[in-house]
Formats: structure tokens, C-alpha cells, sequence
DNA sequence: CTGTTAGCGCTTTCAT
DNA sequence: ATGAAAGCGCTAACAG
């Protein structure tokens, strides 16, 4: 089989007798094109196998079709998720991506925004990693107008387009389920305050402990990677304070479901000596016994708004211009949290 | 901040007083450019913060500078470490990855193929999902000379080249793993026997077996997804067999895990009654308790040799026209089999 | 509603 | 060793 040379517009219009002009409009929704002429273009393309050419179309309009994300890690459920929901809209409307990892860390997240400015990306969608501090490396993107939106982790600006959940809400309605659960001593194991993930859900269950009278002690909230090592080592040092906690609550299912293990270990009853609950709703969490209590996250929600919002924004439609959207969560009580 | 317009070879031809095929040739390794003129162009490009059009380029060399990649899905250790690899391959050879998952769909995996072909990426790396039967839908990129990488998940195929790791070998000493430490009645939890992963992993176990004389029990291998819940169902069907088997030896490390933990919630001493191993060391495997044998599996440096032999043959280097590489892999003992 | 025309920025003969 | 010039395929004024 021998290698064809593609068809262009100018095969089209010659096949047609057209202009190329006109056929490249025809291709498009081009509001000045009769119905009909259109139509003969577009069988004709689909006759002759026509493949646009984007480097040209890309050349000419100054644009890639090509929409930038950048992810803590890839490796999680949720994660996996989320990215198939951009996948899908971005699909759909015909822009590639671009995916990289910044593996928690603020320096390969730089040099990842500098591929992707350099790459030409139209846009560019991040859920930050632990140890950014700040947006300053993204500065060169706005200045170009390259729109910018964070999703999950996600970082205040005027200019971008925040996608979370109400993780303020959702660490409120844990702890509050935990205490109604009779939890009165609840621990709480979370990551990095610099993102408002862990920030929030922090808030959430101070201000839960506090509508209920108990005493907010820092000595009960322990901040690590929640990995499932993490789990292991903060359940030790769980099992050696003085008075153990009566409650757990984890950002992560990871981390949950490793303290879970460890605590049934240790001859811990679950939830009777220790109600344990979770967050994002993993399938690992219907797989411990007992089922974890977690919350439900939507991520594949959550990518596909992420694309659509950025994408409309690209294509100057309307709602381009929100600066927030909060996608609905819910808590999914289980075994690991029923005590009644 | 005014939106600048970039700086282009014809830009620095005007700063230089040379001609922009000069600045062309002096930004590649052109051999027919002065050394000192070399330097003067690299220099002022510098200056003015030139960055090459990559779209101008490609439309003129009808390349694309992009590698497509398709896994079967990207929530795993293993493939977000392979996708790591791989990034970091492209990333310093100046190509962009598209990354897509076809959620171990032919269905899914036909689509991503599809895009693929009309996004003229320059070449593409897969791992098959677990239903594909032959690589028909691949066939259009040959055709147009489109080199193809399977890795991991392979498919024999003259014009590809394959990397993988001798999964047999890793099969048969597992199971010989098993053997020396006293099991005789080793049952196998695999998946799809369309994926040479999985089928080389059974042949290997059978060998093994058949080397010390035991015979092949058809009834002791269970094909199924590996994932938890599976890990869960299977070790249910496991339970209810008139004589429990003493060995198991899982296909990855998620499932192998998830048997391990319904296996001691059913009383069953690890590794004292059952024996487990599973694959890929996973982060997991050494967090359960007790820790997982396994069989180490290097996926970071096999997301490079994936690209790295992708782009040789892109660059019409050396090395590039190998047909399989094979990467090693490394038995794991740990506790979860230790009898000895 | 359709055609003409002029590039987008780069690479690559072919000249010199 | 360097330059001139053509053109990759497409789009968007502008003209009609």
C-alpha cells in the first residue's frame, strides 16, 4: 500500500469547482453559505476522506486545539476519573491534550507550565501539588490570555475559573455524622494546608466540633501525604496517645482504609471503639471490612466541567466568565461509621 | 501586560543582518553553518526569547512532533510510573505526549486510535486492553508508515517493536517460589488470556508445576479482572473448594492484596495455610500485612525505552529496528510467602 | 453568497 | 557557508 498524499481543500474545491474559500467555510458553520453548496462540500469531503490539516489551520489562527492539564499524580481513582471526564469533552470538541504529572512537587510543576507555554497550549486546566505556595508561574499564561482553570486543588485568582466541590461543607457533614454517631474524641488526618482541599474540610470539622460544644484539640489532627504508609505511621502514633480517639477522619479513602487495616491489627473494633470515615469515595472503600464511610466525589463531573467550561471560554461562548463552580457532593455512610 | 507578539526567525535574521534560512539552519545542527555564526544565532535567539513555531514546522515537514500513547487505564502505580518514564523521554527530546485510556475496551481503543490518526501524531505506544483480538484497527498507521511500540500488554506484529518483560520466566519462578516453600496445590488468579501478559504468566506456572511433578488442575485457575472486588469473589470461590488450596498466586498485586485481606478475615493463616504472591510490586504490597511477594516490575524505565526506541526510529537513529525488548524483572520474597 | 489574495513561520531545494 | 524563493494548507480581510 503505498503512501497517499491527503486531500486538501483545494482537491475539494477543484473537484467542485469551487473556491477554497468557500469550501473552507463550507466545512465550518459558516453563517454565508447557502445550505445546499454546503452540503455538496461535505459529502465530497467525506467522499474523498478529507482529514483537516490543524498545523495549518493552526499556523494561520495562531491556535493549537490543544488544552494543557496538569495533575498531581495520575495514579488514583479519582484522578483517572477526572481525566476521562475531560478526555470525553475535549473529544468531543476536538482539542487534544496534553497531560502531565508534577508529582506533588512545585518544581516539576513549574517546568510542566513552561512545557505547555511553550507547547502553545490554548488553555490549561491544573489541580495544584502540595507545596505550591503561590500562582507566579502562571503569570506567564495570563499575560498571553491563555485561560487558566483550577480544578480540586485549586488556587483563588481573579482570572481563573475555580472547580471544586464544597469541601468546607463536606468536612462539616463527616465530623457532624461522626458526632451524632456518638464520637465524642474524633481525629482527624489531613494533607497540606497550603491547598484548600485540606484546608477546608479542616474548617468543616473544626466548626462541627465546635457547633457541638467539644473542644477542638491540634493534638488529634495530623497532617501527612495520606498515602497508605502515611496511614500506617499516624495509626501508630494514634495507638500510643493516652486517651485514643473514639473517631477518624481521613481526607483520602488511601489513608483511611491503610488506618482501617491498622487499627484492626492493633484488636481495634470498627466502628465500636473507632468510627473511621474517608473521602472521594474509592472502590476501595466497598472493598475493607467494614465498608468505609466516605464521601462522593464526582470527578468524572468535575473533568468534563473543568473541559467544558475551559473550552467554552476558548470558543468565546456564553458562561465563560464564571469564577467559581461548585459541584454537589455527598456523604455515603457505611459499616466503618454505624454505630447506630 | 500588552499581548507581545513572538519573536520568528526573521526577526533574528533582521538583528543579524543574515538571511532566515541561515537562522533556520544555525538553530538545528546544520554541519553547512560557521561555527561563530552558529553561536551569534543561538545567542541572539536567547536574547529575544525566541521560541520556534512548532505549527510552522510541522506544516512544512508534515510531522507533528507528538507521540501518542494509549494505556487500558491510567489509575494503577504501575502506569502512572510508565507514564513517568515515557514523559520524561519526550519531554527532553522536544515531543508532546497524547495521552488517552481506553478503559480496557477494543470498543474505546479503536476510538483513541482513530483520534490518534487524525491528529497525525508522529508515532504511537500502546498497551492493549483486555478484549482486543488483533490489531486491524492499527493497521492505517502502518500503512502510512506510522511506527507503532506496543509495550507491556504486546501484540506480536513484524513492523513493531515489543518491550516487555519475560513474563514467562517471572510465572515460572513465582510459582517455583511457591513449590520450594511447600505448596502443592497453587492456585492461579490471572485475566484475559488474549493479553500475552496473562498468558505467559499461566504458561510459566504450568511448567514450574509440571517441572516438580504436580499435576495441572484446570480448577485452580481463575481468570477474572484482578481487581479488588474480583480479588473479593474469587477468594469466595476459593473458601468454598473441598480442599483450600495452599498457594495463591495472583497476577497483580491490587487483586493478590484484596485476597489476602478476605483470607484473613475468613481465619486462613498467611502465609502458614495459604501462601500469596502477586506482581508488580506495587506501593501496596508492602503495606499489607504481611508484606506481599511479588515480583518487582520496572515500569518507569520501561515508559523510557518505549519512547526512547519511539524516537529513535522518529529520528532514523540507530537501535530503532528491534522487534522485543526485554526488561528484567526481579522475584520479590517477602513475608506473604515466607514458610521457610 | 462566493471568490481573490495575502500571508501565518518555517524548511528546503537550488543558486551563488 | 549563506541567500533567494517557493510553498506546506488553511483562513480572513476585502471585494464583488
Amino acid at each position: 500500500m503505498s503512501i497517499q498524499k491527503a486531500t486538501t481543500i483545494y482537491d475539494i474545491a477543484e473537484a467542485l469547482s469551487l473556491s477554497p474559500a468557500t469550501v473552507s467555510r463550507g466545512l465550518k458553520e459558516h453563517p454565508a453559505i447557502r445550505k445546499e453548496t454546503r452540503k455538496r462540500i461535505l459529502d465530497k469531503a467525506n467522499e474523498m476522506g478529507y482529514q483537516a490539516n490543524s498545523f495549518a489551520s493552526n499556523l494561520r489562527r495562531n491556535r493549537t486545539n490543544t488544552i494543557g492539564v496538569i495533575v498531581p499524580r495520575l495514579n488514583s481513582y479519582f484522578m483517572s476519573t477526572v481525566i476521562a471526564g475531560i478526555e470525553r469533552v475535549a473529544n468531543k470538541s476536538g482539542y487534544n491534550l496534553l497531560i502531565s504529572q508534577s508529582m506533588e512537587s512545585i518544581t516539576k510543576e513549574m517546568a510542566n507550565v513552561k512545557t505547555m507555554f511553550n507547547t502553545r497550549v490554548d488553555g490549561l486546566m491544573v489541580s495544584l501539588a502540595y507545596d505550591t505556595e503561590d500562582v507566579d508561574h502562571f503569570e506567564m499564561l495570563l499575560r498571553k490570555g491563555i485561560p487558566l482553570i483550577f480544578f480540586d486543588r485549586i488556587f483563588e485568582h481573579p482570572n481563573c475559573t475555580s472547580i471544586t466541590i464544597d469541601n468546607y461543607k463536606a468536612g462539616y457533614e463527616v465530623t457532624n455524622h461522626l458526632i451524632e454517631q456518638g464520637c465524642k474524641r474524633i481525629a482527624h488526618i489531613t494533607a497540606s494546608q497550603k491547598r484548600n482541599v485540606y484546608a477546608d474540610r479542616l474548617r468543616g470539622y473544626k466548626d462541627a466540633l465546635a457547633n457541638k460544644g467539644i473542644p477542638f484539640d491540634k493534638k488529634l489532627v495530623f497532617i501527612n501525604n495520606l498515602s497508605d504508609q502515611a496511614g500506617i505511621e499516624v495509626t501508630r502514633s494514634i495507638l500510643e496517645m493516652k486517651t485514643l480517639p473514639d473517631g477518624i477522619f481521613s481526607a483520602n479513602d488511601a489513608c483511611a482504609v491503610s488506618c482501617i487495616r491498622e487499627l484492626k491489627e492493633a484488636g481495634i473494633k470498627i466502628p465500636e471503639q473507632i468510627a473511621v470515615a474517608g473521602f472521594n469515595n474509592d472502590p476501595l472503600s466497598k472493598v475493607i471490612k467494614p465498608n468505609l464511610t466516605t464521601v462522593e466525589y464526582p470527578g468524572e463531573e468535575m473533568g468534563e466541567m473543568a473541559a467544558s467550561t475551559l473550552i467554552r471560554r476558548l470558543d468565546r461562548l456564553e458562561g465563560a466568565n464564571l469564577n467559581s463552580i461548585v459541584l454537589r457532593h455527598e456523604l455515603i455512610v457505611r459499616e466503618s461509621s454505624k454505630r447506630k
